[in-house]
DNA sequence: TTGTTATATCGTAATATTGCAATATAATAA
DNA sequence: TTATTATATTGCAATATTACGATATAACAA
């Protein structure tokens, strides 16, 4: 097959997927690393700093704000990226229910 | 291609991408969840909670085991799975980290 | 208007993932 | 020994992802 199941899981499993999703490559991990590095949002600078082509760069940013990782908004010519925090916060949470409800475990 | 290119970034990139990429099935999601809601860790019942047959609910498994996000001991004739908390609390220290560094942004 | 610059989309080839039937393995039971 | 039960592996078809050249779009500059 090929095509994931996703009919048959939760709507909550299948949310936590597609965020994991969008942050299972290296290159869409070093683009929040860069966007954690520079003080302000307004960057087009993030082609230079990939080793990867400009459509190739431009796919993986819209990959990370399809999954509401990241928002862009129009800055004159270039385009301002920047992480979206409640999305961050998500993730952080998911993993703070994970940890509680492992304390409470044998193992 | 296809093929990423793992080279051109850090070795804690590609980890944290190895990571979300165990967790970006909604299959694999749901085992960790499952993992989460049985109190011991004897459990040779993963197959028939998940909606997948057995072939395809062991390869699932066997890629959290490679992450290091799920470890399985053998207990006599079935297998003894649980969560990994040291995999767990990395992958919430990364967001962590996220999270102060955004602090210091405007946005 | 024509250029320039920044980003997005299209098309396509190479590779990876998903799912399962068939089969294999490994431990215990009879 | 021969079942039985639980999990793993193999092989393969369907689908998804990754990467990039070529091209399109969109905003501003001259």
């Amino acid at each position: 097959m090929g095509a994931s199941k996703s009919d048959f899981f939760s709507v909550e499993q299948n949310e936590m997927a597609t965020l994991f999703k969008a942050l299972s490559h290296p290159a869409r991990i070093a683009i929040v690393d860069y966007l954690l590095t520079v003080d302000t949002c307004i960057c087009g600078d993030i082609v230079e700093v990939l080793p990867l082509a400009q459509p190739t760069v431009s796919q993986h940013l819209k990959e990370l704000k399809n999954a509401n990782i990241i928002q862009g908004t129009i800055e004159g010519t270039a385009i301002c990226y920047c992480l979206n925090p409640d999305t961050i916060d998500k993730i952080e949470q998911h993993f703070g229910v994970i940890r509680q409800k492992l304390k409470n475990k044998c193992c």
